[in-house]
DNA sequence: CGGTGTTTACCGATAG
DNA sequence: CTATCGGTAAACACCG
């Protein structure tokens, strides 16, 4: 109805606080994370207000990005090397706003400190297995024949036991007390947990035709890692599925005045 | 080195 | 009024 054709705002400063810009961007990826440089990116393309003052506004971003519980680093996947972690919305964090409008927040979203320890845990244990994957790999693999040979050759599975041989210590997590643990863990990732690799298919993000699909992404044989990482992106499009609403994407126009 | 990430401090606006 | 929130500056550590 009144939709508004693209947001852009031309060179005016657009209405949206840099948590509200960044989850735009997060949200508007397929697998709803992105590096620092796609964020900055993402806002530069839609709002030509951003082009300029690049160092201030972006400073200010960096700064969102650590300061608030809701953004979550998540270290990069051993198979993408590059410059910086990835970036997420915490799960609990999709609710943010009010009525799903990315102009007014509900309240800042923040984690108690049990809470933030344990996420820190374990997203230091997932670090940590990237680590030792590469470390396996760099043994397992001499480093000969990688590279130029090879445009993109997920390196991987060269050697496949069904289970991880020697895990990371990934004992900060392993050792937090058993209460009703829910998703985020390095254990549920990680569990064997049957193959139901699509039962039920994503939900089909209701009312985001921003978003495409999932990129399937081609491996051979999955690897634990690469089971685990997908499990864990998995979790994060299941959060953002249950808890977005289709009126998010355009911005609507503040209510009242 | 430059991009990334963390942290502290300060300010103004505004919500309660 | 105080608490909270958003924006900015800045110092600094880390890392590819």
């Amino acid at each position: 109805m009144p939709r508004p054709s693209r947001e852009s705002y031309g060179d005016q400063k657009p209405p949206y606080s840099y948590i509200s810009l960044t989850a735009m961007a997060i949200w508007s990826s397929p697998e709803r994370m992105l590096p620092l440089s796609e964020i900055y990116r993402f806002i530069m393309d839609r709002f030509p207000y951003y082009r300029r003052n690049t160092q201030r506004w972006q400073n200010s971003l960096r700064h969102n990005l650590s300061f608030n519980d809701c953004f979550v680093k998540v270290p990069r996947r051993p198979d993408r090397p590059g410059k910086g972690a990835y970036w997420t919305l915490h799960p609990q964090a999709f609710d943010m706003f009010e009525n799903g409008s990315l102009l007014r927040r509900r309240k800042r979203f923040k984690l108690q400190k049990g809470e933030k320890d344990n996420l820190n845990a374990e997203l230091a244990a997932l670090a940590s297995f990237n680590r030792a994957f590469l470390a396996r790999q760099a043994n397992t693999a001499p480093p000969t024949a990688m590279g130029s040979a090879s445009l993109y050759t997920p390196p991987m599975c060269t050697q496949m036991s069904p289970e991880p041989a020697e895990l990371p210590d990934v004992s900060p997590v392993t050792v937090l007390p058993q209460r009703p643990r829910r998703a985020f863990t390095i254990d549920a990732l990680l569990e064997p947990e049957p193959p139901r690799l699509s039962p039920s298919p994503p939900q089909p993000m209701l009312g985001m035709q921003v978003l495409s699909p999932l990129p399937r992404l081609e491996l051979p044989i999955p690897s634990p890692y690469m089971l685990a990482a997908h499990r864990y992106q998995a979790e994060l499009l299941q959060a953002a599925a249950h808890a977005l609403r289709p009126c998010y994407f355009p911005p609507q126009p503040l209510p009242v005045a």
